[in-house]
RNA sequence: GGUUGCGUAGCUCAAUUGGAUAGAGCAUCUGACUACGAAUCAGAAGGUUUAAGGUUCGACUCCUUACGUGACCA
């Protein structure tokens, strides 16, 4: 389609020089794709060269519109209205736009000219709790952007931040320590992240009764939280940790790897994955380290009590706290030491962070604190800036108890599929494990679906019904279209219809081949952006733009009743095509699509 | 208190970055299966884009103020 535009821009260029005898730069000429109610497929706003020109924009777009009409062969015809000059193109340049679509191998890269070596960093959760809806949104985006970026041709490694240490996985450690009995996850039946997730939970509990102890004995509140027994061992704990206490030590590395097995186990069911872990408690050494530096070369400076400070005012921001008078670090202090450790991997010229909007003035300061100590990929850093996600009763709070629970919100999904695939009946043929891993499919493909559609940035509300429909704009909408197609396509093998037949004697298309035609050739630009902007949101619409012109044209046109042999060919073609765009655009949120469903 | 984001149909979201009569889905109502898969398609209804001003050929989009709402910094 970029030739296409291309060819019509200079087009462009040429009856304005020939009609009104002035150049007028490419870029101004900005096509837009034609409203529904007009007809064309191209729209030049003439509005922005009556001045140059001197004439009234309907003047222009007639003297435009006739000349190209004369001189160039892929304008068959134009309108006018206002200051807008609608194209209409031959169909014989959408017949050739279609054939170079399909001819086009599978996966190869889109140019793009955007970064080439790029580190994506997402999911990053703490080690004292399991995944909640909010790690969802953040591990589809993260797994996405990333896919979106290989697509642009760039070399893309996916990695995760794990954080691994401080006062809430010593807490965790502590209430198991007094509770737990030696408690393993083999014998409680549950995973390893669900089990710690109960201590931490257990270790609020007994936490809050002191607290309110404390208070009844006339504490004020604030000291009482302080001094409450558990949060002074808690601390204690810590101090243990950061001495390298070895009975300490020992039970972190098992409460620890527990989690981790209990994570895999999520992170295999929802289907992402990273090529690098980094642990913060690997990372917090080097951190200080740059701190040091930081204070060496005078751009950081330490207060009286100890405590190590950057002034960031010249920035617009704040004075900055880089370590604590008593030494330990803070969370700046350990992502110092891995945005460094990650640079030295794998020398980035993109560093994407994939971290929730409350985080913007975090990562400024991080951003700034970098640029202090002069390193050259702190401009390489990128916010990739998301918006909480709410649920209908609003925020989700831990300790309220309404955080929804990733697992237990994947089993709800894929039963839900499940229980929509019976309902219909669309079981028949497949064994047991194939409609198991259907139900997957589409339980999964619905939920990513429906956290990727909306834009990052923008805070989204969870309506747990919504999430798991199957109906509208949603992911199984789309996997739908891909399997129906995928019948066609079976029977077109039948039938011995070929998907590559030469298309040149096709010269007329119906109406909807044409806007899915048009679809299809946008896929290159759609990506492009999604890139630019880090935005799965485009990919969605994209997906569902495509599957929803495509059923436009099945119930619009014949395929093996259509007469014309040509014609059924090309009608085959598109299909194999659509289910190729439905295919690769899914898998760029990733979310699969089945052959039947 | 300071900084900052958001406010679009009953609900959830779009709007090609300043372009035409602001579009989809859900929900509501109506129509289309003895056909190639109805998890579909077509149609109706639903809007003072929070409010008031401003910028210009043109504003959901940019500027100012107010209101509502969220986040962060103390």
């Amino acid at each position: 389609m970029q030739q296409l535009e291309q060819t019509l821009k200079a087009a462009l260029g040429a009856a304005i020089k020939n009609v009104f005898d002035a150049e007028v730069a490419s870029p101004q000429l900005t096509l837009q794709p034609t409203r529904k109610e007009f007809a064309g497929q191209f729209t030049l706003v003439t509005f922005p060269f009556t001045k140059t020109l001197g004439k009234g924009p309907e003047q222009i777009g007639q003297g435009i519109g006739e000349w190209l009409v004369q001189n160039e062969p892929l304008v068959k015809g134009y309108n006018v209205v206002k200051g807008f000059l609608n194209l209409e193109i031959a169909d014989t340049a959408w017949v050739e736009l279609f054939d170079r679509l399909r001819q086009q191998p599978a996966g190869a890269p889109i140019e793009t000219g955007g970064p080439q070596n790029v580190v994506v960093e997402y999911s990053s959760p703490n080690t004292n709790k399991p995944l909640h809806l909010g790690h969802l949104r953040n591990n589809f985006l993260g797994y996405s952007v990333a896919e979106i970026l290989k697509a642009t041709g760039a070399t893309v490694n996916k990695v995760n931040l794990v954080n691994d240490r401080g006062i809430h996985i010593c807490k965790s450690m502590l209430a198991y320590q007094q509770y737990g009995n030696g408690e393993t996850p083999q014998q409680a039946g549950i995973k390893g992240d669900h089990l710690i997730g109960k201590y931490y939970v257990l270790f609020e509990k007994h936490y809050r009764e002191q607290v309110r102890q404390l208070e009844a004995e006339g504490v004020a509140a604030d000291v009482a939280k302080r001094q409450a027994p558990m949060m002074l061992e808690a601390q204690d704990m810590l101090r243990a940790w950061e001495a390298n206490d070895e009975q300490v030590v020992s039970l972190w590395r098992q409460m620890n790897g527990w989690v981790y097995e209990g994570f895999h186990e999520t992170y295999q069911t929802i289907g992402v994955d990273f090529d690098k872990y980094y642990y913060e408690s690997g990372t917090y050494l080097l951190g200080k380290e740059r701190v040091e530096e930081g204070l060496q070369k005078g751009v950081f400076f330490r207060k009286d009590d100890g405590s190590v400070w950057v002034d960031l005012k010249q920035e617009g921001l704040d004075e900055k706290l880089l370590l604590r008078a008593d030494g330990t670090s803070v969370y700046i202090t350990q992502d110092l030491g891995t945005a460094e450790l990650k640079y030295q991997d794998f020398t980035y010229d993109l560093s994407v962070y994939v971290i929730a909007d409350e985080q913007n003035y975090h990562m400024q300061v991080l951003k700034a604190v970098l640029k202090k100590l002069d390193k050259p990929y702190a401009d390489a850093i990128y916010h990739l800036s998301y918006g909480m996600v709410d649920l209908p009763s609003g925020k989700m709070k831990s300790r309220e108890g309404t955080v929804v629970d990733a697992d237990e919100l994947v089993r709800e999904v894929v039963a839900a599929a499940q229980a929509a695939t019976l309902e219909k009946g669309k079981t028949e043929g497949l064994t047991d494990e194939q409609a198991a891993e259907l139900y997957h499919m589409l339980g999964l493909g619905a939920l990513k679906y429906y956290l990727l559609k909306v834009d990052p940035k923008k805070r989204m509300l969870f309506n747990p019904e919504e999430s798991v429909s199957l109906e509208g704009h949603t992911g199984p909408f789309i996997q739908y279209s891909h399997a129906r197609i995928s019948a066609i396509r079976r029977k077109a093998a039948e039938l011995g219809i070929a998907e590559d037949a030469s298309l040149t004697s096709l010269t007329e298309l119906h109406d909807t081949e044409r806007e899915l035609v048009q679809e299809l050739g946008r896929y290159a630009a759609v990506v492009t952006e999604a890139a630019r902007t880090q935005s799965p949101a485009l990919v969605a619409q994209y997906a569902y733009d495509v599957a929803k012109a495509y059923n436009r044209v099945y119930t619009e046109v014949e395929i093996f009743r259509e007469a014309d042999a040509t014609k059924k060919a090309f009608r085959i073609a598109l299909s194999a095509q659509t289910a190729r765009a439905i295919k690769t655009s899914m898998g760029l949120l990733g979310i699969q699509v089945p052959e039947r469903m």
